[in-house]
RNA sequence: GCGGUAUUGGUGAAGCUUGGUUAACACAUCGGUUUGUGGGUCCGACACGCGUGGGUUCGAAUCCCACAUACCGCCCCA
């Protein structure tokens, strides 16, 4: 009997491990640039927290989430998104304090889970790197979270990206929009997909999402939530659209966008891509946009937030099939061949005394022949072999071999022990002039 | 949750339609290529046996069933 990884989950290996630390390191880099620093919340939540967040209709409510009943008979949930979380995080920790400066910008990566189908670039655990800035309503906040996820794609060094727009208005327009809506495909009832019908009934907004023909031709004639906005919920997003235009962000309205979690209102958005590893179409690697109302719903005061989700696998996925190669550098200052099994206190020796001083230092510990411990060093990389054995041993020198120019001369051990940095870095540096 | 395709060694895979006893070929890896030096040549090694568990059969990687997983589509979404 054979363990097989849970279905849905994912192991990343070294290799592409270091890719996963290339893409986070830079993505904290730029979000601190913007005044975003680091926040950590549990990987499980109260159950209740992403049930009332997220919206009683949606699907990550009704059939993704991933909950349990705990030893302690408390039903808890593996986070299927970062935002209710870290909202909860800080109510909880009253960060919306007049001490600390607002809004109040955090970012977050790590595993979400979500119990459903798995595909490409859709598993039960996957990874978000997520940004949230409470307690302004500044349109500028809603723009400078889109411009900071476009820096991050950009220096990855994606293009073709499609950033589209929209907005949800305030609870006004929400509302007359939504009974605009209903009215408008009530008398199409019988001709809406069988989904769509249930749709109307529970979030009537999801229809507009809706891939199925028989649909489609509804939403095309569809009432425009724009047409609805009121004159602030107007204002705003005209706002919003200049500063874009402003920083000269190419973007698209979308007035049939519409997001998964119910919590979102005024500005939305999503990065979208086109890629072969993700399906037909354009597939989304980033959305977020503006919600009010769920600071206060988890026990907070009045105050609205604005963020973004990535999706790490997806953002991966896609940089391995545009052919990016990012910038990861695997070399291997050292390596130390050893001769013989008497060799192998000295080697030891030697390649912490390497490491000591900041060099990276690998060394054969399987006592195997000279040329085979050298076909090693040449794939790993190593700038330099360091060899010694028993002829050395007994003379107290080693072999100091540049790998480049395959120049090799004798130093003293003892030399080399006393001040490793020093003697490394002069003969490597001659030799290669 | 629904529908479909697939599953052979470390990897890519042939074989499966016409069940029969050496599971082809290639890559990678390891060892050797005369005694201590680098991605080359040549030689050699490398599947508890064909996702797991049952069944049919004298006999199954090859036929049947169940399950698991991956992938695709739907749903939805990152």
């Amino acid at each position: 009997m054979r363990y097989q990884r849970p279905k849905g989950t994912a192991d990343v290996l070294p290799g592409d491990s270091a890719k996963w630390e290339y893409v986070e390191r830079l993505a904290s880099e730029i979000f601190n640039r913007y005044g975003y620093r680091d926040i950590r919340t549990p990987m499980f939540e109260n159950y209740a927290i992403y049930a009332r967040s997220a919206g009683d209709t949606s699907d990550v409510v009704t059939k993704e989430m991933y909950d349990f009943k705990d030893k302690g008979d408390r039903h808890v949930a593996l986070r299927p998104e970062g935002t209710a979380g870290v909202v909860r995080a800080f109510v909880e920790n009253k960060l919306y304090g007049p001490e600390f400066q607002k809004p109040y910008k955090v970012y977050y990566m790590g595993p979400m889970f979500r119990y459903e189908r798995p595909q490409s670039g859709r598993q039960r655990e996957f990874h978000q790197i997520g940004v949230e800035a409470f307690g302004s309503d500044n349109a500028a906040v809603d723009v400078e979270v889109i411009a900071m996820a476009l820096q991050l794609f950009k220096r990855l060094g994606l293009s073709n990206l499609r950033v589209a727009v929209n907005t949800l208005g305030d609870q006004k327009s929400r509302d007359d929009y939504r009974t605009a809506l209903i009215d408008y495909l009530k008398p199409h009832y019988d001709e809406l997909s069988e989904d769509s019908q249930e749709r109307l009934e529970k979030n009537p907004l999801r229809v507009l999402d809706s891939k199925d023909p028989r649909d489609k031709q509804f939403v095309a004639d569809a009432p425009s939530i724009l047409d609805y906005l009121t004159d602030s919920a107007k204002k705003r997003f005209e706002t919003v659209k200049q500063m874009l235009d402003m920083l000269g962000i190419d973007y698209v309205v979308d007035p049939d966008m519409v997001r998964g979690l119910d919590y979102y209102n005024h500005t939305i958005f999503e990065i979208m891509v086109k890629a072969k590893s993700l399906g037909n179409g354009y597939t989304t690697i980033c959305g977020g946009g503006r919600y009010g109302g769920l600071v206060e719903q988890l026990g907070g005061p009045d105050l609205s937030g604005v963020g973004f989700g990535i999706g790490e696998e997806r953002l991966l996925l896609l940089l391995n099939d545009e052919g990016i190669k990012l910038p990861i550098q695997s070399e291997l200052d050292l390596y130390v061949v050893g001769i013989g099994e008497d060799t192998n206190a000295e080697s030891l020796q030697l390649v912490q005394a390497a490491r000591a001083c900041g060099l990276s230092a690998d060394r054969d510990y399987l006592n195997r022949k000279p040329k085979a411990q050298f076909r090693t060093a040449a794939r790993l990389g190593a700038k330099v072999v360091i060899t010694i054995g028993s002829r050395e041993r007994s003379e107290g020198t080693v072999h100091f071999k540049v790998m480049a120019t395959g120049k090799e001369e004798t130093l003293q051990l003892s030399d080399l022990l006393k001040n490793f940095q020093e003697v490394y870095s002069r003969h490597l540096e001659e030799d290669l002039r």
